[in-house]
DNA sequence: TTCTAGGGCTAGAAAATCTTGGGGTAATGT
DNA sequence: ACATTACCCCAAGATTTTCTAGCCCTAGAA
């Protein structure tokens, strides 16, 4: 006796994680995008996944899929395995680098906020090697290989500077606006992302103008072009203070409003590890700034 | 701002899984073999995760390889993962077709003591797909995809048999044999991987015999070879029962000897689904056979 | 109506994974 | 001492898996 592989095989693990994405969000585009792949790369695996059951795992309708009867019952105990998996896979990390930590950030708070702070934080941290990644959504700290991340958020664990937003830019341009309507003659600098916090801004004072300006895809290309004078910027209290301080820029109206979201920083849960946990000091004490 | 994908992803799935059989077994060939691939593959896999963490998770020594202190400290964390991921992975398979039942079983179990039921459970039980995989090693049911594992054991949940050897021929050969130094006289059968049988039987009588005869890689095959009357084979009860029933194998010596193990049937823990539970009665009441 | 969002499908491209074949080292057996 | 055996490493090439790119389709929204 001796026989061999026809071993019939589990189904291949990157149709399962497919599968847990797509459930979890209920959507291959979600999913796909989760996953950083297209839409038919989740659909391709799912359907490699539901041959493998012999069971459809969700009902495609034009507008989106659903999960199946079958599909919503195994759900649960797919999204807790990659739960484990996540967890594992952050303490081999944790374990295998413990010298090592990446911050995860918005691009405009990653280069306006945090990237200042490096220089300091790496001679206060020698030995310790900081990665940071710009993104547009915060990742899951439980499941993705960040130790702390950096955004705008309602609500948060930990509050690094409140956000209120208001006009700014250089001196010189300054002395041509005195009122909100000046606006109008200047231009009115934003970003891709953020387009709508002129007409917040402006709403806030019962005033509705048609402003004009170019539109920048990165926050921080809009703030540079502000400090060569090219516009006026809705600028982001904590991500313009620097230049505020520095006189580069000035706030030609008092007029600030708060988004009611705040620099927040999160890490994960449980005792940080010392070197995180100072660097979590000295990121909201600011101390040393 | 809009950026895009150059998020870190996560380690490969494959390379954990590889990872996880590495480290719970303490060799790359073992856990190659469980996975059905080469020991190159696995090697490879962990060199990749290697790189991934960027810390070695194994210590190679030529007689083998150890857990780093790295990798020692994940390996739970791993093993949990992965059991979740089986867990979730069998209760998809039952959700999405609960009318297949598959049993794992010996090659021999599965030829000449499963096989012959399988007409009679289809018949009790229609509209239920029995499928049957015959493999060396019982498998882990809490991570494979099979409901039930019929193999020989020390100790088991549910005993089907007890296991007892001793040998077993045609009528026609038997006429030729009165004491067992007449074996010497006749081919003796054996399977490959049970060759210590024959010693095991006449050490048990104080005998130490230079047998020989033809090796068989399948128990099968000899026994099929014996109830052509090529030789004698040492018979397993369980397995050759129905033949010595119909009168055709004898066996022509009295004695027996219990090998301590038994014919046992393993299922998943928790209560069986109704139809899987009908058949583990049909194949434990022996009643309808 | 036209647009947009969400999906399906397929062929070809890209990437991950596996096998093969050739080397080592230590423990074991002869 | 000298094979043998059991493990593991490495590199090259073959395979398999996975992904992307187009193109098509449907139903709601503009």
């Amino acid at each position: 006796m001796a026989v061999n592989p026809p071993r019939p095989k589990g189904p291949p693990l990157n149709a399962l994680r497919a599968f847990e994405a797509a459930a979890r969000l209920e959507s291959f585009t979600a999913a796909a995008d989760e996953l950083c792949v297209t839409q038919g790369a989740v659909a391709q695996q799912i359907k490699t996944l539901e041959a493998w059951a012999g069971a459809a795992l969700f009902e495609r309708k034009p507008q989106g899929v659903t999960l199946s009867a079958v599909g919503r019952q195994v759900c649960p105990a797919m999204v807790d395995a990659f739960d484990a998996l996540g967890r594992a896979t952050v303490a081999l990390q944790q374990v295998a680098s413990p010298h090592r930590v990446h911050i995860a950030a918005l691009p405009a708070i990653a280069q306006l906020w945090v990237s200042p702070r490096l220089p300091g934080l790496r001679a206060a941290l020698p030995g310790l090697e900081i990665s940071v990644t710009a993104m547009e959504h915060p990742p899951n700290l439980a499941r993705e290989p960040f130790d702390l991340a950096i955004f705008f958020e309602a609500e948060s664990a930990q509050t690094l500077a409140q956000d209120a937003i208001f006009p700014v830019c250089t001196p010189d341009l300054a002395r041509r606006l005195s009122s909100p309507e000046d606006l109008m003659q200047v231009p009115c600098l934003c970003d891709a992302v953020w387009e709508q916090d002129w007409a917040t801004w402006l709403s806030e004072q019962g005033l509705k103008l048609p402003l004009r300006g170019p539109v920048y895809s990165l926050y921080a290309l809009a703030v540079e072009e502000a400090l060569n004078g090219a516009g006026v910027l809705m600028g982001h209290a904590p991500l313009v203070r620097r230049y505020l301080e520095q006189g580069r820029l000035v706030a030609p109206f008092r007029h600030q409003v708060f988004t009611g979201k705040a620099l927040g920083l999160r890490h994960r849960g449980g005792r940080p590890r010392a070197e995180l946990a100072a660097l979590i000091g000295l990121l909201s004490g600011e101390s040393c700034f």
